[in-house]
DNA sequence: CTCACTCTTGCATAGGTTTGCAAGATTACC
DNA sequence: GGTAATCTTGCAAACCTATGCAAGAGTGAG
């Protein structure tokens, strides 16, 4: 009871070949007797196929590699989880790797990917070098990110409309009738972080306004903080559109604790995502939301095409989301 | 340059035969002159030994495979990155599984992690039935505890001192003065649940006063608020200890918002686990800390040793945390 | 009953690696 | 320089499954 239970062992007690328990669990043809044989043979063993040996001769893991750089913004987890389960559907299984970093370890990363064969990559959030695409196209692995951009690449990418969902902001605080508007940018060695500064801008100018000042967040809570603290007390901004919804709680908290400020009777903030927490009574935050199911599933869809087909062309799909109203941010009194 | 490159490619670039270039990566012994050769000769190729196939044949995968319910629950995705990160130093990686069911979903879960031969299971938080534990003893792959207790079972896990900690509150209540104390739990079902209701039960007599009231939060907000309402407005509590930080969020949003009521003025709360969102300013929230670094290495080590030695000791490991006193509860006045 | 045709099934090989074994090469020591 | 001891190295088997091929079993028609 000891040695792991093969396909061998459960051919002998079944009374046939090997070949013919691999057909009856690969679904190939077998005849209904020996089905049945194989069967109550595997069942009386507890045998089930060794996936590494199946992946082995097929050339399919069934594996999706996932690495993911900020997993303390709830957007992530969430994204994870329902990245897992649709996978799971479709019968694959997510081995997960987390850096934070941008060069080095990110190669690293990769590297250790490939080792294990995996059949394809989420890259959530994480800047991937020309030289990796080459490596995983080399390594015929298709890869496609996931809420995170790249200019001017054939690289399959699932983001939201960052440039509209800015923009749809950037009217709402124009109406709102805030007069000095400022923006904490997400990362903006990042695409995303780029686009929905890009967005907010030429939004505020359509709308007959302008960007006061913008700094650069990094998507860190503590960077955020300070900026905020800039912005209002510098620049006197009355509203800022924070590049995500894990920077706009660093600034709420900042703005009503250390600074005494009201939001958003003194300022108003919007974020962006709408995480799960947004919703929460502490901060009520209005937010553009990532439609995060849908994204899920366009990352799936393109990732399998891609893994079917080898050829398959490298989508760039773009999803618009609702701008969520809570009571972060003031609300224009008509419409 | 399609297809896989193979240590027999290499083998032949280099001049040596195939067993050479696969005991330079194993590390096993070879002489510094064929090391140099297999060395090149794999990187001008690119080579990187096939895990899978060495996986087949050694009977390790360095696969972990994690399975976590709670995802939602900031502490998880913490947890979750450190494991990843501490694993990763070992040479191994995290297939992961999400799984909210208790019974069937969970055993298929378990079946598929078999199927990848993974060479331990970690388990944070769910439900392990004794079929299950059996089945993995009998398939030789070691299993922990993560953050959940099993009542009188060998099996390894790794938890806080959830008696030692819920005491530690009790105490901390009654010397701030609160007269009226009750208690919004884990899940009952969960032994989590049961030993900090236990202990803070006992740790309230232990200091001359008792439990006025305790109701099952099921890890969940919404249960977890309600449950306040009725603690509060039905029972008059004045101090409320909940189960974990994210039902206590829950529980401060609803007392603030919807009940206009006073944390910790009119009613103090206190948390379990201090996730990073307890120290953020919307909650500052006094909770007792789980040592989520010192819980991580402990799991892994065990895990580990028992993965090296078939029949290793299976660990029952509590860690002792502090209480970090933040605004949400009263502060005793003198010690 | 025979023939042609389709289904099933077993044999043997492949997939990429590790490892015991034995032979060859090297070292050490006297 | 000779012998024993230690290193290196190649050969071949093993890990567990999928699958092409060919032979056998079954089916239907004439």
């Amino acid at each position: 009871m000891k040695g792991k239970v093969t396909s061998f062992d459960v051919a002998q007690r079944a009374g046939v070949s090997q070949s013919a328990v691999s057909r009856v669990f690969s679904g190939a043809s077998a005849s209904k007797a020996t089905q049945d044989k194989v069967r109550s043979a595997a069942d009386a063993l507890g045998y089930r196929p060794n996936r590494l040996a199946r992946g082995l001769i097929t050339g399919r893991s069934k594996i999706i590699g996932l690495v993911v750089a900020y997993l303390d913004n709830q957007f992530y987890p969430d994204a994870l989880e329902r990245l897992s389960n649709v996978l799971k559907e479709q019968g694959y299984h997510i081995l997960i790797f987390t850096t934070k970093g941008r060069g080095e370890e990110v190669k690293q990363t990769f590297d250790q990917l490939m080792d294990y064969q995996v059949d394809g990559i989420i890259a959530a959030s994480v800047g991937i070098s020309d030289e990796l695409t080459n490596r995983c196209a080399a390594a015929g692995i298709p890869l496609v990110l996931f809420n995170r951009g790249q200019r001017g690449g054939a690289l399959a990418q699932v983001t939201s409309d960052n440039l509209q969902g800015a923009a749809k902001i950037a009217s709402f605080l124009v109406k709102g009738g805030h007069r000095r508007i400022g923006h904490i940018s997400g990362w903006m060695g990042s695409i995303t972080g780029q686009d929905r500064a890009q967005g907010f801008a030429s939004g505020l100018q359509a709308a007959g306004s302008e960007l006061v000042h913008q700094i650069d967040g990094m998507y860190r809570r503590d960077t955020a903080a300070e900026a905020a603290e800039t912005l209002v007390s510098e620049h006197g901004c009355d509203a800022i559109f924070v590049g995500n919804d894990h920077m706009a709680f660093a600034v709420m908290d900042h703005l009503r604790g250390a600074m005494k400020i009201s939001v958003p009777n003194d300022v108003s903030i919007v974020g962006y995502d709408d995480v799960s927490m947004a919703a929460w009574g502490a901060y009520e935050l209005t937010t553009l939301r990532q439609p995060v199911n849908r994204m899920v599933h366009a990352t799936v869809d393109t990732l399998l095409a891609m893994i079917e087909d080898a050829d398959a062309s490298a989508d760039q799909i773009t999803i618009d989301g609702p701008l969520v109203v809570r009571t972060s941010a003031k609300v224009p009194k008509e419409n």
